[in-house]
Order: structure tokens, then sequence, then C-alpha cells
DNA sequence: GCCGTTTTCGGCCCGACTGTTTTCAGTCG
């Protein structure tokens, strides 16, 4: 068991117990450890061994022993003895919008319905609103929820839910309603995929409350709308969940912090707060006389509790209010620092766009360098190069370079990486290129050991300069194969190998958890695009966005380099290839 | 279940909205 199938455990046993009606508490410091372990960079195994496993945060007699009952013997006798109490699939039903634990163990109970299609029955049969704290409302709320869940059009990638934000900010601005319009939420923090979105608004003068409710009202779908009082309106909109909320002016530096999140974000920072003295809500902060400290922006409620700023990015509860504390915040890399573009097709492949309209996208960007790299010749699907094409391609690239200096094209391939971990070209074919992204497109069937000996074999192939979208999954869409995280990024880090965060909004691949990883064993990390035509550069934001959440800074990004520096770079790994 | 320059016991973030209730429980973020 890793890490993480430990953390999958303790989140059950958490969910068990609050369907047994046990302490609350519990189940939260289990979260708690759950949540620790994932993010933890060494293996429980290891401190196991090592006895040091009391010193993990939140870690105690009772979260201990779980632990090392799952290592000893890769299963819980306390989950099993919660679990033994429930039919299996139970937890199915607390996937409905309203069912919390209470409702499901009530329903289960007194109906004895355990699954999502007994409960619409006992609903549409009336027998719901018959029991103790449940009623009509609440009987036609559930269907409803199972209707949702039935034709879910689910979450969104992230361009889709930016696409859906923007356009109700504008119509916000537009209506003339509201002084001011922000993101807030995994909006605002960058995140994979969404499954709500939130706007803060500002209303523009006093006594529109009527006016804002209907209006807000007013943009959701039919039947869309979810809930709306005076400061909350939820609504769908295409079928994505939206929160307004609606905050006096005065409210708003705290109203911002608060609602951007994370929710472990911000539990953390009232703990903190409450420890000084404090109290912290969306409306301000206060001191132990109740009075409200002066804040005028979003920087000032982080002062009050003595902390600097920290970027909506990385408030995840991981390490960013320590750091803070402790003046100790990293300087993130920002969308300025980017001087190169890496991971474009053309149309010598399955790109829609000439490698010169390419290399024009990215000098009206204001870039130095570009790298292209088209699909190699396993890519049949993709119109892949052959050997004879590749060195077709490579000419015309030179005839560009001496055109279009000081503007660099580098010539490289996306090469497949084929089933034993191998590259597509011979030896000699790789080593006349400038750099080599390897990925794997084909057999995504594997399982972990085997996907991880292919991935690491590549790693240590001496012209492998970078490992593209590592995790192979289309997010929504397609779930990757399944890979140790642990011994690839150690190969990229012993081999000097590249990894690549492909900024595709269907990949965001790896997650910027790994990035983060990445970052802490000082391997490097080039945000790619993955390009297919002009647009495609846009997803760099995207990768910018991850970047940050990894707490990456500039020297962290291949992407930053002079086209001197990257030059250098590659001569440097190519010579090592030799 | 976990934790402690307030605490080894008594806390554990805080508020909005809904619906079922006549003061609050449940859910959500």
């Amino acid at each position: 068991m890793d890490n993480r199938d430990i953390a999958a455990v303790l989140r059950e046993i958490a969910v068990f117990n609050d369907l047994s009606g046990g302490n609350t508490f519990k189940s939260r410091a289990f979260e708690a450890v759950a949540r620790t372990v994932e993010k933890l960079p060494e293996s429980l195994a290891d401190l196991v061994a090592q006895d040091r496993l009391s010193e993990v945060k939140g870690v105690g007699k009772g979260t201990e022993q779980v632990i090392r009952e799952l290592l000893a013997t890769g299963a819980s006798s306390e989950l099993a003895k919660l679990k033994a109490s429930f039919p299996p699939g139970i937890t199915d039903l607390l996937s409905l919008s309203g069912m919390g634990p209470k409702r499901v163990k009530a329903v289960y109970e007194r109906l004895g319905v355990s699954t999502i299609k007994a409960l619409e029955s006992a609903c549409r049969e009336g027998r719901v609103a018959e029991l103790d704290g449940f009623g009509d409302k609440t009987q036609a709320k559930i269907l409803k929820a199972i209707e949702y869940v039935k034709t879910t059009v689910g979450q969104r990638l992230y361009s889709e839910a930016l696409a859906i934000g923007g356009e109700l900010s504008r119509l916000c601005g537009d209506s003339g309603l509201f002084a001011r319009v922000d993101f807030a939420g995994s909006l605002r923090r960058g995140k994979h995929v969404f499954k709500d979105i939130d706007l803060l608004l500002v209303p523009a003068r006093d006594n529109t409350g009527a006016e804002v409710q209907a209006f807000l009202a007013s943009l959701a779908d039919p039947d869309g709308l979810i809930g709306a009082g005076p400061t909350k309106v939820s609504i769908r909109r295409t079928g994505l969940q939206v929160d307004f909320r609606v905050v006096p002016p005065g409210s708003w530096p705290a109203a911002l912090q608060h609602f951007t999140g994370s929710k472990e974000h911000n539990t953390a920072l009232r703990s903190r707060a409450k420890t000084l003295g404090l109290k912290m809500n969306e409306y301000g902060v206060y001191d132990a006389s109740g009075a409200a400290l002066p804040l005028d922006d979003e920087a000032s409620v982080y002062r009050s509790v003595g902390l600097d700023w920290i970027p909506p990015e990385i408030r995840e509860a991981d390490g960013e209010i320590e750091a803070a504390a402790a003046g100790a915040l990293p300087v993130l890399v920002e969308p300025g620092d980017f001087r190169g573009m890496v991971h474009v097709h053309s149309t010598w492949s399955d790109g829609t766009c000439s490698v010169k309209e390419l290399a024009r996208g990215c000098i009206a960007r204001g870039l130095e360098w570009m790298c292209l790299s088209d699909h190699s010749r396993s890519a049949g699907y993709a119109g892949g190069l052959s050997d004879e094409r590749l060195r077709e391609q490579a000419s015309e690239v030179a005839a560009l370079n001496r055109k279009i200096a000081p503007f660099r094209i580098f010539h490289g391939i996306e090469s497949d990486i084929l089933g034993d971990g191998s590259l597509d070209y011979p030896d000699e074919v790789l080593a006349g290129l400038d750099f080599v992204i390897g990925s794997v497109h084909a057999k995504l069937g594997m399982g972990r050991d085997e996907a991880t000996a292919r991935l690491v074999a590549a790693i240590a192939h001496p012209r492998l300069t970078m490992l593209g979208h590592p995790g192979g999954g289309l997010l929504l869409s397609r779930e990757g194969y399944p890979w140790d995280e642990q011994k690839v990024l150690a190969a990229l880090a012993d081999r000097g190998v590249v990894l690549e965060h492909n900024c595709n909004p269907h990949r965001l691949d790896p997650g910027w958890q790994v990035l983060k990883r990445a970052r802490e064993k000082g391997v490097l990390v080039s945000v790619n695009p993955d390009a297919h035509d002009l647009e495609g550069f846009d997803d760099v934001r995207f990768g910018v966005i991850m970047a940050r959440k990894a707490w990456l800074g500039r020297r962290d990004v291949l992407n930053t380099r002079t086209v001197e520096e990257i030059d250098a770079y590659f001569a440097q790994r190519r010579g090592r290839g030799r």
C-alpha cells in the first residue's frame, strides 16, 4: 500500500464514522491525516520502518494503529467493523446534493434504502417525505438531485469554467447593478476540473437586494435555480453550478479572501486568527471586543493575522501559511517570465499551422525561441514523421532560422515511448535533433509496475531531453494509466531529464501536486501547450497557474531561459548523449 | 481522534440557506 491507498482508507473510515453517527471530530481527525499523508514526500512504509510515524502532524494513537495495520496486512479492521453495518454502495447516496451522512443514515435505517435507484422509488412513492425531519420539499429536492446525477454534464474543464465565468462576469458588469465583480473560489486559485464556480459581487448602490437577487436568478438555466437569499444565489448555467455571493463594499477585502478559499486554507487561517484573539469571517476581522479591524485590500486581511499576502494559487493548506508567517513565501513564476514555447505541432504532422506561422505567432507574443516537436513515425494516426521526412523538416527549420534570427526554432520530436520504453527512432537519428520529448500515446492499458518500468526506461535513454504528459490521461474523458510517481521523479532527477507539464486543458498532466514534489526533488519543469495551432499557445496561461500552484519559481521552469541559455542547455544535454 | 507560550481536558472555523420546525438540524462551501 502506498500513501495514496492509505489516505483513501483513512477517508473511508471518516465517511463511515459519519454514517454511523460517530464523533464528527474523529472524522475530521482522520480526514486531516488523509490529507497530510497524500502530500507526504516520504512513504509511510519508510517512516514506520524508521519508527518516525508519530512525527507526522495529526497522527496519534488511533490513526497510527490504522496505518500500521494497513502496511502489515493491507486492510483495516476498524474500517471493516464500520462497514459491516452498511450494505455496499451506500456511499453513492452521499454524492447526491442535499444528502449528507444524517439523511443517508435515516433513509437506510428507516426505509432500508441503500442505492440511488431505491431512493428514487421511495421518493416517488412519497415514503421519504413521511420520515421525521423530511418533508415534501426535501423529497422533491432529492428527486431533483437524482435527476441531475443521471443527466449530469458533470464537471467542466478549466477552459470551459473560465469561459462560463467570463461570460457571467461580463453580464453582471453590463447590468450596472454592481460596483465590483471578482472571480473567487477555484476559478481564482486554479484547478484541473470544476464542479462549480464562485463569483463575488459588490452592489453598486444600496437597497437593490431584491433587484440583485432577481437579476442573478435570471441568469439560471430553465429550472436551474438552486437557491436564492439576499447574500447568496446559486444557479446552474449550462449545467455548471455557479455560486454568487453579494457583500457590502466594506466587507469586500475579507469576502474576497474568504470566498477564494480553499476551505482548508481558510480553516487554518481562522484557527490562527483565533489563537491571536481575533475572529475572522467573510465580513471582516474582529478583535476580542468585537470591533472590526480596518481592512482595505486582501493583503491587509493577511497582515491582520501576521502573514504576508499569499498568492491565491497556493492557498491549499500545504505549507503556505507557515511560509507566510516566516516571511519565506516563494517568488512564483509569472507569465512575463516566459521566453520560449515548447512542444508545438505543425502541418508536418497533425498541426494546422506551418512552422513559419508558428514561429511568427511566438514572435508576436514576444518570445525568443520555440521548440518544434511533431509526432514520431509510430504515430501514424497523427501523421508521424518518417526518418526521411524528419530530415526534410530539419532543412526547413535551418532555412527558417537563417531568415528569422534572432528568433530561434529548435528542432526536435515528440517521440512515442514504445511499449518496452524504447524511443521511436535509431540513436543516430535522435542524435541529429536539438531535443527529444518522449511521450506515451499507445498501449495505455498497462498496470502500474509495467507502466512505471516503461517510463523509467525511457528516462534512462541518453537522448531523452524531456518526459511528455506522463500520466496519459484526458480529463473527464480518459483515465490515465497508474504510475509510481516516486520512482519516475527519482529517475528524472537522477538523469537530469525535464518534466513536461502539458497545459492543454484536456490534460493538465501531471497535476500540480506532482509538479510540487518534482520541484522539491530538483526536477526542472517545462510548461508546454502541446499546441496544434496558434490558439493552442493561449493554453500556457493554464500552465502558468498550475506551475504557480506547484510553488515553481522562474528558475524552476525551462521556458524562462533566454535563447542563449536554452541553446547551451540543449548542447550540454546532447553532449551527455554522445 | 488530536492537541496544548491560554489548556493533559475541553475545545475543535464560521456563516448562509433550506425546510421542518416553532427554535433548530442538516447540508454546503
